[in-house]
DNA sequence: CGTTGCGTTGAATAAGGTCAAATAGAGTGG
DNA sequence: CCACTCTATTTGACCTTATTCAACGCAACG
C-alpha cells in the first residue's frame, strides 16, 4: 500500500529535498570528493528515489539501461542468470556503492539487481550524468573513478576465483565484509549477514554445503562465532594469516 | 640498442602522424560509432606511440597511471600478482582492445600489463582524454561504453571462473577467442595460441596439466585439432553444446 | 647436438561436490 | 501463545574432478 504511487506524495517530495549536499554517505558515494559548489551541481542531476522492499528486483538482465543507481539504504546483490539456469552472485553492495554500470556499454542491463532487505537508492539518470559531467570536471573524474574501481573490484573477485582454496576465498570474504561495515560506521567485527550460505556460496564459486562446513571449521578454531546469519569475528589476524600464506 | 629513445627518431615523427582517422581499427577501438570530424578530434588527442617487445611490460602494478593504452598491434596479458606470489592471468588483449583502465581509480596500475609478441600500442594521456571527452559528447559516451563492456567482460570470467567446469571453460575461451579473431578479420576457425598453457590456466583458473589434457580429449573428441599453439576448430557447434547443457 | 622451455601423459591424492538426513529458526494461522 | 510449515543450515558418507607429482617427448636455439 505505501507502494501506492499517489500514497503519502507530500512525504515524498520532501524526501526528494534531500540531496547530495545533505547527504550522509557523500563521503562514500559518487560526490568523493568533491567541493561543496560541485556538490550542488550534482543535486541538480539526483532528483528521484525509488524504495525497493526486500526480495524485490532494481533491474533485471535485459531491461533498458537509463539510470545508474546509488545505494542510499539497504543490502543489494547482483547476479547473472547463463540460459541453462545455472547463476552466479557476481557482487553484494552496500549504501554509498554505484549499480547499474554493466548497463552503459549495450543500453541493456547485464545482470540483475535485487535487494536483500528493504532499501532505498538515488536514481541517477546516465544521459544528464553526462551532461553534468561536461561541465564539472572533478565529477567526470570521480565517475571515471568510480568504474575503475568497480573493475578492479572485479579484477580481485577473478583472483579469488582463480587461484584460492576455499577457506581463503571465505576469510578474504568476511575481511573484505569487514572493512565495508567500517567504512560505514558500523563495527568491523560483529555483523549480520544478509544474504544465505547459498548466495554466498555462488559469489565464492562454492557450494553452499562448503561454506557452512567451512563456518564451522573457523569457528572450532577460534576465528569466528557464528550464529545463522550473526557473525562475530574473533581474531581478524588469524583470518588475514589464512590468505597470506600458503601452508605448503 | 633500437630501445635508445634517439634511434630512428625520424621514422617515429612519421609515424606518429599515422592517427586515429586513418587507422584499420577505427571500427574496433575507441573511435567506434563516432563521425569522422568526431573522429578528427581524437586525433588531436592521441600522438605518441610506443613499440613493445615480446615479454616486455607495458606498466606494472603500482606504477603512476597517467595514460591508457589502445592496442594497435600484438598480444597482450595482463596480470595480478599477491604477494605469497600466487599469480593470476586477468585477461588476454588484441587490437583494438584498451588497456590501463584499472589505473584510473587509485591513480595506480593496479595489474601487470605483458606483450606476448612484439607490439604497439597508441598512448592516450588520460587527462587529455578527459579533456575532450568534455567537447566531444559522443567520445565522453563512447569511453563510457568501453569501460562498461570491460565490467560486464570481467563478470563474464567470473562466471565461467563460478560455474564452470575444466572442459567447459576450455571451450569458453576457444569460441571467445575465435570470435575476437573474426571481429578482426582473421579466420574463426584456425589460430595461433600466443600464450603457454600456463597461462592459459591461470586466466581459466586451471592447472596447465588440465589444460593440457583436455585440449588432448577435446582433439580425440573431433571437436580441434591441436598442434602446439596452433589450434584449428572443427566442430563449433560441437564447443558451443559443451557450454549450453549439463549433462546431469 | 646438448640444453632448455614447453607440452603431454599417467598414477596417486586431495579438495570440494553430491546426496541424504537431521536440526534450527522464522513466519503463519489458529 | 502454540503448533505447524517452510526454508535455511548443519553434518555425515561417499564420489568426482581436478591437482599433484613424476616421467617423458618435442621443438627451438645456441
Amino acid at each position: 500500500m505505501d507502494a501506492h504511487p499517489a500514497a503519502g506524495k507530500a512525504l515524498n517530495i520532501h524526501q526528494l529535498r534531500t540531496v547530495c549536499s545533505s547527504c550522509s554517505l557523500r563521503e562514500l558515494c559518487l560526490p568523493m570528493g568533491l567541493s561543496r559548489a560541485e556538490i550542488e551541481q550534482l543535486d541538480q542531476l539526483v532528483y528521484t528515489r525509488r524504495r525497493i522492499k526486500r526480495g524485490e528486483t532494481l533491474y533485471r538482465a535485459g531491461d533498458a539501461f537509463g539510470s545508474l543507481y546509488a545505494i542510499r539504504t539497504g543490502f543489494f546483490k547482483t547476479d547473472v542468470i547463463l540460459e541453462d539456469g545455472r547463476d552466479q552472485v557476481t557482487g553484494f553492495h552496500m549504501p554509498g556503492e554505484i549499480l547499474g554500470m554493466d548497463g552503459i556499454g549495450t543500453e541493456a542491463h547485464a545482470c540483475n539487481a535485487h535487494a536483500l532487505e528493504d532499501g532505498e537508492v538515488c536514481v541517477i539518470p546516465f544521459a544528464r550524468l553526462e551532461e553534468v559531467s561536461r561541465e564539472v570536471r572533478n565529477l567526470q573524474h570521480q565517475f571515471h573513478k568510480v568504474m575503475s574501481r568497480e573493475i578492479v573490484r572485479d579484477q580481485g573477485v577473478m583472483m579469488l576465483l582463480g587461484t584460492m582454496r576455499a577457506e581463503e576465498r571465505l576469510a578474504a570474504f568476511l575481511l573484505n565484509l569487514s572493512q565495508r561495515f567500517v567504512a560505514r560506521g558500523y563495527s568491523p567485527s560483529e555483523f549480520h549477514l544478509r544474504m544465505t550460505r547459498e548466495e554466498i556460496g555462488s559469489y565464492l564459486g562454492l557450494k553452499l554445503e562448503t561454506v557452512s562446513r567451512i563456518f564451522s571449521k573457523f569457528q572450532d578454531q577460534g576465528l569466528i562465532a557464528v550464529q545463522q546469519k550473526h557473525i562475530r569475528i574473533l581474531d581478524t589476524d588469524g583470518l588475514r594469516q589464512l590468505l597470506a600464506y600458503r601452508e605448503v
